[in-house]
DNA sequence: AATGCGTGGAC
DNA sequence: TGTCCAAGCAT
């Protein structure tokens, strides 16, 4: 699993003008940033949030039509606070992490019972709210609401371990990479923010796992990796999850059968998404114990009304 | 703290 | 084809 070798740098590219790396990365991303819906000028902490649920380990181009539907549908917290389990998980379709549905449901619920249906702009409060961690608590204070806060995802670990620490490959998540990227964040409050998306785009479009564009990348010439050589990853190599034949798997295609049933279905109809009995019993069960399913009285299953 | 949790596009 | 990967969270 060693990183490809890095494209060529391209010496018509900026050169390093002596700017602090963050002013570099916010005058960068004015001119290379993606024009997705939940950055336009008006879009709401309630929006920024789903979407930033939405996009947790989830590609941006699956997440767009998504997000359109859910938020035409729910446009505050009370609406989708009001909605049942079954109507969340199957507006979710096939996103994946069906749990997030649930907790996003959940969540809405929290903000329309302690805060009054507004989306708390505070940190701590935001990280109290089920499915909403480290990470999307501050990218809702800091997109949805302005606020300079360091935000921390997959992105900014990778581009912080190579430019900053010299390394090919991030780190597991620490509460350090808050220090690391604070420290490069510009004075000014409002680039600060923009500072925040900035380095997640550079990690997404330039920065990235597989194969890093150096020649595209406007800090490249301070880049710590890059000045050492792009010396490999020494740690211990990471294992991509399985997912053919796992509960994953059969999980995800018991709930396929339930959301296309508007009807609660007999176990019969549950053979053909997963022959083996034993593991389509445990995953049912699980589902379950999630809340992703309920049974019926007389034994037949269903999205939970 | 290591693990489980979906899905599908790219190469 | 199989492998890798995509804006994490909860336990």
């Amino acid at each position: 699993m060693s990183t490809a070798s890095p494209v060529p740098v391209d010496p018509e590219v900026t050169h390093d003008t002596g700017d602090p790396v963050g002013e570099v990365l916010v005058d960068w991303y004015a001119g290379a940033a993606r024009d997705l819906p939940w950055r336009e000028p008006g879009t709401d902490a309630w929006a920024v949030l789903v979407s930033e649920v939405m996009l947790q380990q989830t590609p941006v181009a699956r997440v767009e039509p998504v997000w359109r539907a859910w938020l035409a549908r729910w446009p505050a917290p009370a609406d989708l606070a009001a909605a049942t389990p079954a109507e969340v998980i199957r507006a979710w379709g096939k996103l994946g992490y069906p749990r997030r549905a649930l907790r996003l449901r959940e969540a809405a619920v929290a903000v329309t019972e302690r805060h009054g249906g507004v989306v708390p702009a505070e940190v701590d409060e935001l990280e109290a709210l089920p499915g909403i961690g480290t990470y999307t608590a501050r990218a809702v204070a800091c997109f949805g609401y302005g606020r300079r806060q360091p935000v921390v995802d997959t992105n900014v670990r990778r581009v912080v371990a190579r430019l900053v620490h010299g390394r090919a490959e991030a780190a597991p998540a620490r509460t350090s990479d808050l220090v690391d990227i604070a420290a490069l964040a510009p004075a000014d409050d409002a680039r600060a923010v923009r500072f925040s998306v900035a380095v997640m785009e550079l990690g997404a479009l330039v920065c990235v796992a597989g194969n890093p564009r150096c020649g595209a990348c406007p800090v490249r010439d301070r880049c710590r990796w890059r000045l050492a050589g792009y010396p490999a990853h020494d740690g211990p190599p990471r294992r991509v999850q399985r997912f053919a034949g796992t509960d994953r798997q059969v999980r995800g295609r018991l709930l396929d059968v339930l959301r296309a049933a508007h009807e609660p279905v007999q176990p019969d109809a549950l053979v053909a998404a997963w022959d083996d009995a034993l593991q389509r019993s445990r995953c049912l069960d699980s589902l379950l114990v999630d809340g992703l399913v309920v049974q019926t009285d007389d034994g037949r299953f269903s999205l939970p009304d």
